[in-house]
DNA sequence: GGCTCATTTAGACTGGTGGTCTAAAGTCGA
DNA sequence: TCGACTTTAGACCACCAGTCTAAATGAGCC
């Protein structure tokens, strides 16, 4: 490494965007199809036209590649704002129905956006991807804590178990909606896809609301 | 390959089980290190003192050893006899009883047993564990379906999603709770852990419920 | 004992991997 | 024009999973 001041990832965002997608449209296109632990550097680094020299130049490895390459198609910035008007609802009907809405809108835009889709896909699979990942994802799981809170406050949300448990739950439940969607919605019609995705929905919810009378008796 | 008639894994079975020990010791103590893609066969070769000629004869690849890792391991004939009795319940209540025995019984265990937990945490995170476990996976993912159809037909499970949905948030539900406590689970005293892990059973009961009319109902 | 033929075995070898290193080329201020 | 620093190309490294060859071994049979 050089005297220490720039490290590779400033470099890289130093660069313009035309310069930087001669690595992220070739590392998209590969992470996509390979996964990131498939997915070959040399490969990237080949299809792009660039040397391995100045490649680790601007990346410090693999993973900051895979990284650069997400950050790039995620656009949280919407998202952000329906988080907040969810998390201000004043009762349980509303946040639900925010919630609601909020779930669909992410069904909706994982299915516009394939190369997305499938990146996140890879991100929640692969440990190896997690780690390169890790601040983005702690701040998710963070907004996702502070959103289950806000329902605790109203009534919303149940509050006998510890909200990390709850997020964790939640966060591995839309990820395996949108698996096996992924996997078993080409036998569906268009509109039975769309109407069991809104009642899978009801999945998601049952575990983070305040348990009824009777289930807690069972125990 | 030879004349065609036996096949690398027939080859292994046929030997005792002292021999066999010499690379599933080493590769269990491998996987569990390291998970599946991280392990090296050629350290598993090194520290079991075969050489690689004799390893090929005897697995097909890094998975088939990672397949007969975990078959050894894994002891499912109790846990099927629990399978029928909760599937033989005549009533929710019974049905849901007999559920939470199963699952503190898997609780138990997994907690007796970290060398299993670890395999099995690898099978559920590693793409390429379950491909080579892909038929046992299929056999259990057969065993729940059975069992929530059991539940259905006493109404004790939901009727209104597909059986294969409800399998797949079953099951990463159990992988998800086990994760949440096997990294949680240091910061607790051993009964706050236990009482919870009681309470936790209740996230994955909720989803597989009828649903309420008043959850139906917002949606 | 010998002869034959198939199986078993050791380990060199292959084409790949992610990542490092060196030395040349480029850049820029004085 | 010099010197100091940054950027770049690509040879190189250790290691990987898996293949291949040629020697060793063993089982029948004479």
């Amino acid at each position: 490494m050089p005297t220490g001041t720039t490290k590779p990832r400033e470099r890289f965002d130093a660069l313009d965007e035309q310069t930087q997608a001669r690595w992220l449209v070739p590392a998209e296109a590969e992470f996509c199809e390979y996964g990131f632990e498939k997915a070959s550097l040399n490969r990237i680094i080949t299809r792009a036209g660039e040397s391995k020299g100045r490649t680790y130049h601007y990346f410090a490895d693999k993973g900051a590649l895979f990284c650069a390459t997400l950050e790039r198609r995620v656009r949280h910035d919407d998202f952000i704002d329906q988080f907040r008007k969810a998390a201000s609802a004043s009762d349980a009907r509303e946040y639900w129905l925010e919630l609601t809405a909020l779930c669909a809108r992410l069904t909706k835009t994982l299915q516009g956006d394939g190369r997305l889709a499938s990146l996140l896909r890879t991100l929640h699979r692969e440990a190896a991807a997690q780690q390169s990942f890790a601040e983005p994802l702690a701040a998710i799981r963070g907004s996702i804590d502070d959103l289950l809170i806000a329902g605790q406050s109203i009534g919303a949300v149940r509050d006998d178990l510890p909200i990390t448990l709850l997020t964790e739950v939640a966060l591995n439940l839309i990820a395996t909606l949108d698996r096996w969607f992924a996997l078993n919605g080409s036998t569906l019609s268009e509109e039975a896809e769309a109407a069991l995705s809104q009642r899978a929905f009801l999945l998601l919810m049952a575990p983070l609301l305040p348990p009824r009378s009777t289930e807690a008796m069972s125990i």
